[in-house]
This record gives structure tokens, sequence and C-alpha cells, in this order.
DNA sequence: CATGAATGAGATTTCATTCAT
DNA sequence: AATGAATGAAATCTCATTCAT
């Protein structure tokens, strides 16, 4: 049991490291030795807990997107109604990003890069599947337009990541007020 | 004359080799010696037109983000009243998109990625001036919602780079009818 | 323990690998490469031992003055009077010299090039700490000329780079008789 | 004639160039097309003055040797008793590289680095006989004493080589009366 | 005579990964 | 299970030299 848990505590340690590495110089800078000292661990061990480096990325893309997901969707009842619904989730997402910047702009890092094998970025659209179905939900009653969910996603969720780019590099700065207008033109884009 | 003409061909070349490793394989596996190759030159000939790989990356960045802006506002007159005017830029970005595929994945990979200096960053910024004066006019004119321009970008353009990769990977092609939506959408976020 | 002897011989042989290299052709002639092969160890592993190679030089450089000093000094007793122990220390030095063509050559290259970091020279310095004190105790008994210790360095010490030098290029070769003769030119040097 | 001029201005132009990047960072650090730069002219054209690199420093050496010995002969008259000649000439290269310290900073990087051809470190000598005809002189006359002209000059010129580094450094700053201090015991040593 | 452009070879250094212990 | 040592391969960048003009 001990033993389980500081196996634990390494692959997470290894995590973290490869998080604040990743993003602070690009993936480029996450070198498995910088990974390792940062983990206190030997760069040997390592190869225990992930096959190689393209592994520990994906692994790690895994992770975070499901700790978002997992927060995204905590207050979600399938009994609210859709904007309703639509809301509680918007807002849950952008308040994960807030509280979590680091993992917020890993995320956004990935969007666009090689850096994540395709097959794991497929996996890791497994967590919006609620999502996709609130807007189902949201079509068949005519108050969401009727476009490709990947349209209603692109409008409604991606443009966060830039937000939280801007947030990072001060550039406009995040706060209540302007949170509340992001998620009135996230709505006022996909409603009917 | 001819010598410079050659010049010019080499610094494009090399432009072009950059651009389609980058894409292929992130900003790691545009190695020195591979874009040489792709160039016909050889490694030691890239620093003649390029301080460093830094540099090249910046200058490919700036490069590209001029013809696309060059493209994108071709067609604009400032005659034209605001919804028009952004109807015109918006179609011109996307046309540019789909028609330069490269150039457009770059850009995208470019947004999230410690890739490119932020000194450079600001100076791509400045291509998107009239863009923002646009915005303000339509502002004035109790047509756009009067918030932070930041925030227009990030739900109106911002979005097409998630469309293009969608579309590069396949997911959701883009045909002239879904552009059509798309613009709707994106209209649909930022007007009053 | 087996593992420790193994760390410390590799870097012994790095080290007597560049001496080699150095004295034959130049710091500029003692590539990294080089002088992997001649330890036979990977390039790579070079950098287990010393930052860079301005710190291999570095570091060869006080090991081989480290040793000089030790010989210089091992029959050195504060008790013996002046005279006697300056050439207790001289005829010790031009033996080490004599006996160690390598590490001796290597120290009056470095005299006057940029070879050697000034950090680490003044480092180097120390090592010749019991020689001033000498010198002082001989100026005070009024034995030895009361002039800065650089000039009696430069006059009696000094030269015998030279008188390498000589030896090696076959010139001047250094037996008994001469050796003998150099210690009274450099005892008439400085002596009242 | 003015075409000669030029040539020979630029012949000069490049030897003081390499002098003074050979003088500030070592051989290693006076690149070819630095050489170039700071001469104002290409690359190719130091190819026109000098074979090679090697070239370049040979010729380089033997003409600042060269300078050094008018220098310091240069008030040299044969009738002068041998004392009185010797301190002339002493004094003289003194001043010479006091007046003329990129000169003598090279001259002492050369002294024990393989950076000069040995063929051309030979030629060097010859612009020393003078001093050794002197010498010889001396000997005959009982003034001298009656050891290897390579002995005398070892302890009574080299050591100037490093009361210039010193001064360079500022570790010894070198003014007239250390000079007149230096020059007796110069003298003391080679004297019988 | 003079050059700017061009380069192949090689410099230093880093990296992902392995393996004996 | 865990590691520190070791490395081959490759990365970025520099250099002495050449050659068409």
């Amino acid at each position: 049991m001990a033993q389980l848990q500081k196996s634990i505590d390494k692959r997470t340690a290894l995590l973290k490291a490869t998080l604040s590495l990743v993003n602070n110089g690009g993936i480029q800078s996450a070198s498995m030795a910088k990974v390792a000292k940062i983990a206190n661990v030997s760069p040997a061990t390592i190869y225990l807990f992930f096959e190689s480096k393209q592994d520990l990325v994906n692994q790690l893309y895994l992770d975070v997107k499901g700790s978002f997901a997992q927060a995204a969707f905590s207050q979600y009842e399938s009994d609210d109604e859709v904007k309703k619904s639509f809301e509680k989730v918007w807002i849950a997402m952008a308040a994960f990003k807030l509280e979590n910047k680091e993992e917020a702009s890993f995320l956004s890092q990935c969007d666009n890069t090689p850096m994540i094998d395709e097959e794991t970025r497929q996996e890791g659209l497994k967590y919006l599947t609620s999502l996709f179905d609130l807007w189902s939900k949201g079509i068949k009653e005519g108050i969401i337009k009727d476009i490709s969910p990947y349209l209603l996603y692109a409008f409604s969720i991606y443009p966060m990541a830039f937000l939280m780019n801007l947030d990072n590099r001060s550039l406009c700065p995040l706060g209540e007020n302007v949170i509340n207008e992001a998620f009135q033109v996230a709505w006022d884009s996909i409603r009917v």
C-alpha cells in the first residue's frame, strides 16, 4: 500500500514536472533529464512509468484533459434546461482555467501542435461527450443552431484558450465581468 | 541583379522548407540540417539569411502573417458599411486559410506556443490594425458589442484556427456552406 | 567503490588526453571529439565530468599546477636557511619539469594565453604562497633584493619555461651541469 | 604607385586586425571573417596577401618581431662598452613593449605556443644576432658569465614577457623605477 | 584586383534512452 | 523497484577556404 502510494506520487511528480517545463519553454525544453531532476528521480526511473517521452506527454495530456472535464461537468445536472446547463459548464470551464493556469496553458498549447498523437487527441475528445449531448438536446428543442457540434465548439468553447493566453500575457486580465461578457458572446454565437 | 534574385529565391526556399517541416512535426523536428537539405543549400548558408533558428522562425511568422493580412484586407473598402466590411474580411481570411493550408496551419501552431518571440508576436499584431479600427467604428454605430476588441477577436476570428484544424484532420471538411454557417456564427457572436 | 575508481580513472584519462592534445597543437586542436576518442569514451561522457571545454582546460590547469607545486615543495623544510630552501625548491621545480615534460610544456603554454580563465589563474597562484613567504623571509634577512615578488618570480622562476622549451626543441638539452648553471644565474638575479 | 600603396595599406590593415583579435581572445577567436571585417575587406581578399591563416599569423609574427628588433637596436653602437650596450638594448626593448602593448602581448603569446611554425620561429631568432654577438664579446672580456646565450636570454630578456603580462593584468604596473629595478636584476643575473 | 556568396567539414553541446548493479 | 553512469546520434552553429563574377 505505502509502496503503491509512493509509485503514484512519483508518477504525479513526473507529470507535474513535465507540465511546468512544457509550459515554460515548449516541449523541446522539457528534456527527460530536467523532468527527472525536478521530480527528484533518476532519468531511468521515468521509463518505469512511461514508455517514452511521447508517452509521457500523451499521458499528461489525458490526465489534464480529464481533470478539466471533471471540473467542467461537476455541477452539471441533466434536469436543468439547456441554456442553464451550458452556462454552468461554460462557467465551470472558465473557472478551472483561471484556477489552474498551468493546466489551461498546457491544453492550449496542445491544441494545434503535433505534440500529441492523433490517437491520444481522439481519446481526449471523448471527455466532451456530455457537452455534445447537451447541444444535441438544444438543437432538438430549437434553442441552439442546427450546425455541426464542431462549429459550436469552435465558437463557444475554443475561444477560451485565446482568452487565457491574453490573461497570461497580461494583455486582457480576466475579471468576473469580462468572464460574464465572454459567456454572453459565447451564448450569442450558438443560440438560435 | 541576377544575384539578388538568386538570394531572394534562396531565402524563400528556406522559409518554405521551414514552414513545411514545422507543420509536419513541430519546431523540434525542423532541424537546420533538414531545412537546408530541403532548400537545397548547405546548413551554413542558412546563416547568411538568418541569425539563428529562432530568427528563422520569427521571420517566417512575420512573413506568413503578412501574406495573411494582405489577403484579408485586399477587398476591404472603408466606404462599405461595417457588417459588409467585416464579412469581406472574414471571408477573405477563410479563403486564404483554405487556399494556403500550410500557412494557416503554421499560424495556428504559433498561437499558443513559446515558439515565437513575444516581441515578434507583437509585431505580428500590427497587421490587424484595420480590423480593430473597423470594430471601433461598429461599436460607435451601436452595431457591434461594446467590449474589448480582444474578446471580439477571440470569438469571431480565432475560431477559424480550430476549423482549419478540423478540415486538415478531415473531421469537418470546410465546404462553402459550412463557411457561410460559420460566418453567421461569427457575426452573431459580436453583433449587438 | 569500483564505480568510484572507474570514475576517477575516466576523469584522469580525459585530462591526460587533453594535456597531450593541447601540447601538440594548441587548444584549438584539442577538440572534444578527439579528447573523447583518445580517452576511449563518448563525447557526451566528457560532460559528466566537466561543464564545458573551458572548464576541462581550467581543471587541467589546476591539476597540473597542483602536481607541480607539490613536487616543488616536497623537500621544503622551513628550518633551512633561505638560500638552501630556495635551492631545494628551484631544483625540485626543474626536476619536475624535466621528468614531466608534457605537464611542463602545458604550463608554459598557459602562461601568456587567454586559454585559462583569469579566475582560475588566480587560483593557481595560490600554490606559490610558500615561495612568496620564503622570499619575504629572505628580504627581511637582507639576503634577497627588496623588490616586488613578481619581479623575483619573473627573473628566477619564469625563465625555466624558456629552458624547457629549448630542451623540447633540442636547442639546448638540459643536463645536470646546465641546470646547475641555470640555478646559479637564478640565484644571482635575486640575491642582494 | 598609388595602387601599390593601397595594397600595402590593406596588408597592414589585415595584420593589425589579426594582432588585435589574437590578443583579445587567442588565435582561435581570430577568424578570417572577423579579420576581414575589421580590416574592411572581403574574406577572399585576405588570400591575395596570405596563403592561409597559418601564413597570416606567421607573417604577423615576423613583422612584429622585426619592429621589435629594430626598436631594440636602434640606439645600439658597437663602440659602447658591453654593459652600456646591453643597458641600451634592454631599455629600448622595455620601452618598445610599454609603448606597443599589443605587439608585446602578441609576442609573449607566441613564445610557448604551437601557434607559430617552427621554421618561422627560427627565422625570428635571427633578429637577435646582434645581441648574441654582444654577449660573445662580453664573455670574452670576462664581464658576462660564460654560459650558453640561450641561458643568458632566458634570464635577462625572456622575463620581460612576464612583466608585460603583469602590467596588462594590472598586477604590477610598470613605472620607470620598476623598469630600472628590473634592469638591475637582469644585469645581475648575467654578469660575472 | 577584389569581392560576396557559398560551402563541406567540423566544433561544442544536448538528448532520449539503456543497462549493469 | 530504482538508479547513476554511459552513450550514439543528432542539434545548432562556425570556420577556413574557394570561385564566379
